[in-house]
DNA sequence: AGTGCATTGTAACTATTGTTACTGTAGCCG
DNA sequence: CGGCTACAGTAACAATAGTTACAATGCACT
């Protein structure tokens, strides 16, 4: 684990706090399609991401989805940080989006690293910034973008993120994701397909060009 | 200045930081309407809010605009700081909905006495956690409501904030903040009088049961 | 090979929201 | 007073998205 925490945290720990990142923290695989947070869940560690991918979804009571946003490599979750801090339930979904490996944190050592380290304090705060800005992102797309977009938008994210042009996902998939119906993103995706953007197949999307 | 301090943040701030804040923080009156913050503009200070009320605004460079939420006594704008902190052009427009009182710090101490004082550090944290949630309501309001949802939450939102059930303001205005059509919101404005819930007249709307 | 299920394609229809266009009216100002 | 402008009411229509219903196809499992 000391080697993986080098590689993707060096740059931005002192060594000591490796240290007892490495000390204190678990080390963890994820197989992709995992479920690591559910809505309600009172979360009492926090996610150091070393590689792989993290899916973050907005539930409601009646069933409705959205997704949120990714989390990727060097990423954690300031959402996580916010429950485990206030004490409080989750307000999110999380869901490996590919194979994933992490360091989990107790919340007692987050918060006494704040005191402790400078370098901790700051990634903390930058957290924040980046996850605040990933939710104006996504207030963007969904208040200013039409569903043909919205759809564009997330195909291609969905590329960046798993480094793939096959995206291995059904039309009820995505439509979960983009809180439509299926025959809605159906529809979107065969006219895609005539522009000669994607191609369709069962299971899978080849992405030709975005 | 130093009054104000002690009755709005003395029961979280420590005598010391209270006097530093006294010593190097601006007070500023701010009459409603005026425009704080423009995106794009650099921002060198953050609030501290004594007393009205602030709407932060997306835009996007189309004319597009939304709101996104208000702040209130007591709260600071994690936007804002996220903008200082990161050196980095403002992504929100902040106008005062209501005469507004504030306490403007500039970036080199909030970031000294993150630091130097324990409370100014779960200050700020709380307040991107506070900020993060609000985030996570409007994404909630325009993913899951329906227009006619989202005027009525708008409606009774600014009642609250203004605490009078006389809302100054135009259809245009109210259509500008939900972004979308004046035409749409008359339409819907009209059926919520008719079902006796609010009184329309020039200029204003009288909120009678919501 | 045959059954069953999940996935996809498509048509037809409805609902919601957005647009255009025109009218009326209140209030301000010369 | 007359004219201007901002605001509000409304109809008619267009565009977008959501719904229902059903057919077709691919794949796993027996």
């Amino acid at each position: 684990m000391l080697i993986e925490l080098q590689e993707n945290y060096g740059h931005i720990f002192e060594e000591e706090l490796l240290r007892e990142i490495n000390q204190v923290g678990t080390y963890k695989e994820i197989p992709a399609g995992t479920k690591l947070i559910e809505i309600g869940d009172y979360v009492r560690s926090m996610p150091l991401l070393i590689s792989g991918a993290i899916k973050i979804m907005r539930d409601d009571t009646e069933g409705d989805e959205l997704l949120l946003y990714f989390l990727e490599r060097g990423d954690t979750c300031a959402m996580t940080m916010a429950c485990c801090m206030g004490q409080k339930k989750s307000e999110i979904r999380a869901v490996a989006e590919k194979d994933t490996r992490l360091i989990m944190i107790p919340v007692q050592k987050m918060e006494e690293w704040m005191t402790k380290y400078q370098t901790w304090r700051s990634f903390v705060l930058e957290s924040y910034q980046l996850r605040l800005n990933e939710m104006l992102e996504t207030i963007d797309t969904i208040a200013f973008l039409k569903m043909d977009e919205r759809l564009l938008k997330y195909l291609r994210d969905k590329a960046k993120i798993n480094q793939d042009d096959c995206l291995e996902t059904t039309h009820q998939q995505i439509a979960y994701d983009l809180h439509t119906s299926r025959v809605v993103i159906s529809r979107l995706l065969k006219a895609l397909e005539k522009e000669g953007k994607i191609q369709l197949h069962r299971n899978h999307i080849k992405v030709i060009d975005l």
